[in-house]
DNA sequence: TAGACACTTCGTTTATCATCGAACTATGCA
DNA sequence: TGCATAGTTCGATGATAAACGAAGTGTCTA
């Protein structure tokens, strides 16, 4: 007998609207328990429940116990990457789900993606980061030049720890709402704290909505020029 | 109203074991009949028409027509590349579908994933690659050195119109079966062609082995030595 | 110890959608 | 012109699984 991974069983996981809204909402990168998923899915907490051992089940998730509450996550970056993925075909098929609320445009210039950030500010940084050489581009390969690197050291992140801990420094992602790339990976991760960190934006953690405060935007604009 | 791309929607479509086996079958970059895919899901020609007009509706598909026949393969690179992100989850959560043969052993050797090489030949060829510094990696930032770039201009592959097409060189691929990376993108392709010119390999377009000659294994040995 | 809360299990209902038979259109071939 | 083949549309059938109400277990707090 042949073996062959099975696409449709995990794509039918993905496929139901219920789990789709917890994965979703799992992209901001922060850690949700099992009723706050089952409020952002629209399920009562049984059906939930169901749900996400299914998803545990197919290690898609990883799960800490802690007291009377179970807290899910996205098991590691890959399952992040499937997900933005698949948001880039579901935006190119042109079906969009309509949820309530005026944060569109919020949302369209940065929001957090998975943990690195995404939207108009994040692909500015990226092009401005390539643009000053920093992050070189050759096909689909992405390096973080020695310039980048000091870079990056002098805005405080510690490259040299992120370089230790996984082989991954930093990957393009594909931009759903801008159609162009931001910067993905640990290095990108880095960024995104490193904000939150000088209080230059703060992440809303149910809408994966980054908010930049004035004197945040303004610093932001000048380390990363057009 | 906040606009949010719908996962769910397209990941339902993949998750239908139809039409996942579908596309299973279109990852071997060759365009294939309406009958043929029909075949290869195991359902009836008026069952397939219909999946196959859902899948082109959401634009994962591109058709052709010619004649009496349809051909259909995959839309893009973006789709096969979501594609192998599913099967690697696939493969994570335990879930392989079993298929009748023994190709097992073959399908492990030597496959196309969409366009280039994967397996194990695969996998020898691109840490052949990495050893020998032809192929740089930075995290997740794959690069083809200068000494490559003459490896392969010598082995025959036109690096300049591979370049002037499209931006993507180089990438890499998570293998299902070996767990490890293999050379995708544009020069991916362009190696898996080239086998093919030489008569080192023939790909079987239903299975997607590859199967080398022993002349073909010989000089593929010698090309990239462990 | 009581009671509130987080999460789970069980059984039933309900709706969605894949599937196929039958009948249709369109293309190619002789 | 006729017949085979490729693909489609339609309607009926059936199976799968999502959803929830009700009733459980476990855990924290007063």
């Amino acid at each position: 007998m042949q073996e062959c991974p099975d696409i449709a069983y995990v794509a039918a996981l993905i496929g139901d609207p219920a789990r789709a809204n917890m994965l979703t909402a799992l992209m901001s990168g922060k850690a949700l328990t099992a009723s706050e998923l089952a409020g952002e899915a629209g399920v009562t907490p049984q059906t939930a429940s169901a749900h996400l051992s299914k998803l545990n089940e197919s290690g898609m998730l990883r799960v800490r116990k802690q007291g009377r509450h179970k807290y899910f996550s996205l098991a590691n970056d890959d399952v992040a990457h499937v997900l933005e993925g698949l948001m880039g075909l579901a935006v190119g098929s042109g079906h969009l789900r309509k949820r309530p609320g005026p944060k569109d445009t919020k949302l369209r210039k940065a929001r957090a993606c998975y943990s690195h950030l995404a939207g108009d500010l994040g692909t500015r940084m990226f092009d401005s980061l390539r643009a000053r050489g920093f992050l070189t581009l050759q096909g689909d390969a992405l390096t973080l030049a020695p310039s980048g690197e000091t870079f990056a050291i002098s805005f405080g992140i510690d490259i040299a720890s992120l370089r230790s801990k996984k082989p991954l420094l930093c990957r393009e992602c594909l931009d759903w709402s801008e159609r162009r790339s931001h910067l993905a990976g640990s290095l990108g991760r880095g960024f995104l704290s490193q904000f939150e960190n000088l209080s230059w934006a703060k992440r809303d953690r149910k809408t994966r909505i980054v908010t930049f405060s004035q004197y945040g935007e303004q610093h932001f604009a000048e380390l990363f020029p057009a």
